[in-house]
DNA sequence: ACACACATGTAATTGGTTACATGATTTC
DNA sequence: GAAATCATGTAACCAATTACATGTGTGT
């Protein structure tokens, strides 16, 4: 059986918090790794049928099962899969950015438009490094005694360092577009 | 007609650097945006197809006919359409990088696992970031007359600055984790 | 003669999202 | 009683890569 890096997804979560249902693991996701990594139920729901399947993970009806919830648990074959996963190196997907590619392109649209994209990708990141920020804050409080810990924070400090890289950049970005923009202007002029 | 992003990365390119083939815009795909952005020919030859059937570019064959070679241009319609598709929202798609995600769920695997990442990690940046001031140099000596220069450089600037960032990160994090190996050698001493 | 770069294309497969469908439980 | 959240699942679709297939021109 071969598995696609969803299953390995939920095996670490599972490994990082166990007795999860579908549902939470997706929230999981989201509030843990989801800066760099996203879920979706359709792809979920069918791996966890197949992880059971192949015996990786084990699946309980919830104790107080009026809600029709399963959850699931990782065995020792699911442990010792997601290790010799975690061994591999880790591939990296050709890169598909499309601000950038419109930034790239810039020329061949109106000045304000680049502008308008700069902005938007500014308050994109703001708001993802405050929630970053925020997650850190609480995870430091919280979880600090977890053996997990210091991996969680390195993922997070890499989030912050680049989401403020990005915002520096985008400053000066404004100011060269900005230029550009009164040069345009000006030209029409003449 | 509906047309992928691919089909305004060709028209980009050749708004860009007129009469190129196929094989011409995927190797300039490759040394202009490729740090952020990649084409297969699987994708651009049936695409340029649908643009020369969609009006957005014209096919010539080449003036030495003898390599069986076509040259694409684009066209008054294919600049409009370029343009519109600049001028909506960029969207950005779910991220995905297992780089961070093998090292999220870097407890699960022995120490040295994530180290080597992380190395790995390294190794391809300087080098991806090496090859980013070569062109930066390049461009420079021989592109600053360009329309679309500060453009380019803007995306340029922006991939420098997050390399960077992702390279100061790594040592910190090759540090934490060197840490934390010798901590968990000195347990299983005791 | 051999290898490498030029050049074009298709078919199979992958890996994934989105929309749809359904219904229970909790909270206001 | 309405709305939001919890909860699970499937089907349709999509965008893309990879592998395959073929052949020419150029440099050594």
């Amino acid at each position: 059986m071969t598995f696609t890096r969803t299953a390995y997804v939920i095996l670490g979560i599972l490994a990082w918090e166990d007795n999860q249902s579908g549902y939470d693991i997706r929230k999981t996701v989201e509030s843990s790794v989801g800066y760099f990594w996203g879920e979706s139920y359709g792809q979920i729901y069918p791996t966890l049928k197949r992880l059971v399947a192949g015996g990786l993970i084990v699946a309980r009806s919830s104790a107080s099962a009026a809600k029709r919830r399963q959850e699931y648990t990782i065995t020792q074959a699911g442990r010792e899969s997601l290790e010799k996963w975690l061994a591999l190196p880790y591939r990296d997907d050709p890169p598909r950015d499309e601000f950038l590619l419109k930034l790239f392109f810039g020329r061949e649209a109106a000045p304000f438009v680049s502008i308008e994209h700069v902005r938007t990708f500014q308050e994109k990141n703001r708001r993802t490094l405050a929630s970053i920020l925020e997650l850190e804050t609480m995870a430091r409080a919280r979880n600090s005694h977890m053996p997990g810990f210091p991996f969680w924070m390195l993922t997070l400090s890499y989030g912050v360092a680049q989401l403020r890289s990005a915002l520096e950049w985008s400053e000066t970005a404004l100011t060269v577009l900005s230029a550009l923009e009164s040069t345009e202007a000006s030209k029409l002029k003449e």
